[in-house]
DNA sequence: GCGACAG
DNA sequence: ATCTTGTCGC
């Protein structure tokens, strides 16, 4: 099982989740991922019950394999509404109860969130890293915050995020022609390997395989919870 | 006060 | 995220 760190009580209400935010943005460490990673992994959540619980997924993907050697789920009830900028504390919960199953220990992985480009510094992609200590890369599908150029429109193109005067992130094409993905360094990553691993995570779509695998295993969990077909009754 | 706002 | 039908295209 995966060790997962414990760093201080859960947050219950908003305001609380925000010094948490500030306080735990100063321990998040930037830089580079050396090395050719092989084991990546993804996660993902999804939510039943009109919101009141959450399952969380986590798929280890062999990059040269293109296969899914482990993977997990977890159902946890949710104790925080959907907040902007705060969705760590409805999420994480879930992932990491995912993550406790784990036997294997990943390279990097992958959130379906933001890490740095977050307004308090601290997305949902970091708060992972920091409990897992692993590192962590933040690929989000849509904005937060923050502010960009135009970019090409082949694969692998490229533009800063940037937000206060700082960079956060980038903004990347990971498949030509298509609608580029956030991309933004979660915990022991930087914006540069943020997007490297991105990059090698993706194949031939627009999100690195292993987040939509993860996302493809929490979908399918879910089905086979709510639904109960008569030929399948045991 | 107004608009923006990951999943 | 979730709900939800058909439709256009490789």
């Amino acid at each position: 099982m995966m060790k997962l760190a414990r760093l201080h009580a859960w947050p219950r209400t908003a305001t609380a989740g925000v010094q948490l935010q500030h306080r735990l943005a100063m321990r998040v460490v930037l830089q580079p991922v050396t090395g050719r990673t092989r084991l990546m992994a993804g996660a993902d959540a999804a939510f039943c019950d009109n919101g009141a619980s959450a399952l969380g997924g986590v798929v280890v993907w062999d990059r040269l394999t293109q296969t899914v050697v482990e993977q997990s789920t977890a159902r946890v009830a949710c104790r925080f509404p959907y907040i902007p900028g705060l969705l760590t504390f409805r999420e994480l919960p879930a992932l990491l109860a995912a993550f406790r199953k784990l036997r294997m220990t990943p390279e990097v992985v992958f959130a379906d969130a933001h890490g740095l480009a977050h307004p308090r510094r601290m997305g949902l992609a970091c708060m992972l890293g920091l409990w897992l200590n692993v590192p962590t890369v933040g690929c989000a599908k849509s904005l937060l915050c923050g502010e960009h150029g135009t970019l090409g429109r082949r694969r692998g193109s490229a533009v800063p995020l940037v937000h206060k005067g700082e960079q956060v992130g980038a903004v990347l094409r990971t498949q030509s022609g298509v609608k580029p993905v956030y991309v933004s360094p979660g915990h022991l990553c930087d914006c540069e390997s943020a997007c490297r691993l991105t990059l090698a995570a993706t194949s031939k779509y627009r999100v690195p395989d292993p987040i939509r695998q993860a996302h493809q295993l929490v979908t399918r969990t879910k089905a086979l919870l709510v639904e109960r077909p008569r030929h399948t009754i045991s």
